[in-house]
DNA sequence: CATGAATGAGAATTCATTCAT
DNA sequence: TATGAATGAATTCTCATTCAT
């Protein structure tokens, strides 16, 4: 019925939303079958190992986020919209790929270490040279504040945008782009009023 | 020879060093025994199970945050000078206990669905009410902006200061007191150039 | 369109060679299939089971062993010409069915434990008996020393032969007469020069 | 009671007997505990895997092995008397290790395939080396025939001896000694009587 | 206090086999 | 005839935990 690469999409979905809720190591392969309503030797079939799911799900979600980061990046905009189309189109990689994300949050870090995940930590050199190069164009030129330690301000900014993967709920009160929005408020201006 | 209480206490560094590093699923009782020289069995001699040290080390870690915390909200200061030294007081935990920091960020949620870590779920309770009613006496005093989703700003702020867990290392450039203050003029003021 | 009975020969030729190079047991049917060219599954519109390939594997070059066998024994000849007869005709069956022979060294001793290879059991009986009759009234009418244990004479002639299909290759170096000829030599006539 | 390498002995011989018996591959790891009288999981102690198992048994026959080939080798004497010595060497190997010896024949070939096995491909080159030098010692000085192709000579002595394995029992009938001596008897003059 | 040796309950993975299409 | 997808039983291996010494 359902074509081969849906199904693998499917259970891929499924095995993400696993992964995401009870953490990698946590989640049996029994359990992601189970959500499949299949056997666990049956994922083998789609699958080489629990591993190359995971590997699948991070791998296609940053090939996703880059594509999106890329196009950003490649615009010629302003260090302050640069940061503000970053930000935005990462709200709408959480929407979209929530699990994906909130797997890559808790478990890049300790994946990285194997040589299959090389590219995780890739991705993370990557990510910071765009962040950094942006923040420090924005002081250069004015837009941004030079009494900061640039590196705090990146890691701030950037665990303040990811960390939201943790609570995001698709569909609830706030579309990702109005939550952007405000986060880039409070990043950008504060949050005490000024005076 | 090294008194009970003290022999404990090294033991449940050690962990906690090992727990924070590969969480604590990965994490085995083995390993924790290589690591302090011993054999996995004999660290049953001093600890129940795997659990109860998780237990032990998230428990003193809270208790100790709550003193400190309860202190900052005893002293009836204002809205702003509150968050400042909640903030304040959160990088000094961090600094002092930062792998049962960075534990309790990566395992507290699903910790927290089993009836023995019930005092997870009640921290994070009483956590949020101390942080929200902070924001909305500031909101209702005019010292904090009101066009801003007040929940939003509670997780902006609680993961920004958390998350710092992960990355920060006791000894290096900056102490906690200083990456508070940049902390809070980050968050309070903004990134950008005031114009 | 190849015929069936056609087709069912290509695979168990297929089977048998990869049987003989990994042995029965490491052997997957999805390997056997890969090597012929399809899905696993397929093989059982042919075959009910991994075991009946062996089976008839087996069974059918143990057939035509037997049919150059009974030939030789009813032929009327004496004991020297009986081995040398069954030798050459031994050496012909491991140029024509290497494989089976290989998998028949390998697997026979195991195999015939089951009831359904009862005739590996037969086989090795009726082997035994058509040797040690034969060596026995060698030595009767002083063709052969006697001053040898006929059972370990047995074993050192029967296995000289059979253990060559685990290193020969058709169209090699020498026909199987060519080796059938000097293992006869050895073995009628020792290797160290007469004197 | 029973001092760690002895225990690890001890398991050892279990293993091996097993994997003589049935195959390394046909062999579970539940059998060979079942046989120690323990669980499964609990050779896991003892030993890394079920692969590392065979890995030391192999490698240690192979050492005492070659101790044996090794004085041999180099006690300077004729082809002759070589071959007599290697012979009756191999026995006393096979009466002393005949599991080790059945699983070196059986399994060899395809475990030789897998480089932490590669010391299996280093000594058969090496055994070669020692057997083909003296039977061309041997041919050189007149000893064995030179109307034989060394090759296949070489083969026929060597399976000769070492498919023995495969049937002898330690306390039968003969002593390696014995059967040293007629095996050489038969390979070296032939099982035809001298006219 | 610590060790050595085990237990026992899973875990991931493999694989022969089935079956609707 | 062959495919694609699954089943289910077995297998190797892991690991928290126990306990006599």
């Amino acid at each position: 019925m359902t074509p081969t690469p849906e199904r693998r999409r499917e259970l891929l979905a499924t095995a993400a939303e696993v992964f995401a809720a009870q953490g990698y190591n946590a989640t049996t392969v029994r359990r992601i079958a189970d959500e499949a309503g299949m056997l666990a030797g049956s994922l083998y079939y789609h699958f080489d190992s629990k591993e190359s799911m995971i590997d699948e799900i991070l791998s296609t979600f940053l090939d996703e986020l880059w594509q999106g980061y890329d196009a950003v990046l490649a615009a010629g905009l302003g260090p302050r919209e640069t940061i503000e189309a970053l930000v935005t189109e990462s709200f709408r990689e959480i929407d979209r790929h929530r699990p994906a994300v909130a797997i890559y949050q808790k478990e890049s870090k300790h994946l990285a270490t194997q040589p299959r995940f090389a590219y995780l930590t890739d991705s993370q050199a990557k990510f910071e040279k765009a962040w950094l190069s942006t923040l420090e164009r924005g002081v250069a030129e004015g837009t941004f504040r030079d009494d900061l330690d640039i590196r705090l301000t990146y890691r701030f900014v950037r665990d303040t945008v990811w960390v939201a993967a943790s609570w995001y709920r698709p569909g609830g009160h706030h579309s990702p782009e109005e939550i952007a929005r405000q986060y880039l408020s409070m990043v950008l201006d504060g949050i005490a009023l000024r005076t």
